[in-house]
DNA sequence: TTTTATTGATTGACGAGTTAATAAAAATCC
DNA sequence: GGATTTTTATTAACTCGTCAATCAATAAAA
């Protein structure tokens, strides 16, 4: 009883699925299968519709990273002022949805493959990109380097973040609060008004 | 033909072979028999002497860290004020062995396998509390904030080893003398002087 | 009748860990 | 000092499991 237009859908599923699956695993690890089980379909359909399991984890990567677009969109087209499009930027790295353990686990296994996939490295590098130049776009008129600021402050955002990922000591609202309180070292005390 | 006393120089020979395996796959997908091969024995006798592949592999990390570690304390050995410990443990971090291509891809298999083996948690958690110390204490004298400057650096350097060593865009030089400046603005102007 | 949806069953491959066996050095005993 | 027992070294062969990908077949909409 094939319903028409049932592509979107099962792409669709198929990519959460492997979102809560990494997850719920914590890692790559996960099969094929466990993720076309978890979407409601068989293995063949899920191969059907991707090709394989590197393209079915490429679009599962790419819909995170959209969300995570999404997210500072939103809270760049609030900000009246450089300095809160900068901590508007930085709210974004640390929202609470960048904290969900399967968005943890797509991040660091998205850092760990990017080595040798290619299209993982393009992705990761688009990321970086983004991030670099909305930064460097909110820090111009804050200071006389924008690009070394920016540089720093994105640094500093990633490394915060897997800190704040992976260790038990700190939290995401303690790492946010460093990244807020950096930003304003950087930009210098006198502009700190938003 | 045993010749006796062969279990350390087998241990180390599989440690050797591990990282270098992983550097030639860029990630944790090699299998027991390969890092045998390359270490030029048997399937059998690697878990004959590690017990299994999680061991082999946490002590080829074991002795990254380990690596890393002497790095870090011969530089420290030749810094006679606290500036200079600061810029020694920074230099640690950027060391061409730390930009291997091998010691890339392990620490990223590290990253990503901390959040389900406990054993490589814990060795994570190990070299961000040893990085953290040793921050802290070199820095104690030259800011009133030593915990946070401390946090903030080591943070830094984590972001800025991951840009550089996942990007095409940045090099090791460039991610060094990022973190440097860094470090001067941390302390403030007045302190630059080594 | 062609296109879209769907899956059970299969293929082919690989890999972690075990076993049973061989061999020689070292230690113990008579 | 020679015989034996134990310990250390070593691997070929095997078990058991997994998994990605494919195929052949079924069914319904266009």
């Amino acid at each position: 009883m094939p319903k028409l237009g049932m592509e979107p859908i099962r792409r669709s599923a198929l990519v959460t699925a492997t979102i809560e699956e990494i997850g719920a695993a914590g890692h790559l690890g996960v099969t094929v299968g466990q993720i076309a089980k978890r979407a409601g379909m068989s293995t063949a359909l899920a191969h059907h519709y991707f090709g394989g399991k590197d393209q079915i984890f490429l679009a599962a990567m790419r819909h995170i990273l959209r969300e995570f677009g999404q997210e500072a969109l939103v809270r760049l087209r609030d900000a009246r002022t450089p300095y809160a499009r900068a901590e508007a930027i930085v709210g974004a790295c640390f929202a609470p949805s960048c904290f969900a353990p399967a968005t943890i686990s797509a991040w660091m296994t998205l850092y760990a493959r990017a080595q040798t996939n290619d299209g993982t490295a393009r992705l990761l590098r688009l990321y970086q990109l983004r991030l670099h130049s909305n930064l460097t776009h909110a820090l111009r008129p804050l200071t006389d380097t924008p690009d070394v600021a920016a540089t720093t402050m994105a640094s500093l955002i990633d490394g915060l973040y897997l800190r704040a990922a992976l260790a038990r000591t700190s939290d995401a609202n303690h790492a946010h609060q460093t990244a807020l309180n950096a930003l304003k070292t950087i930009v210098g005390p006198k502009n700190d008004q938003a």
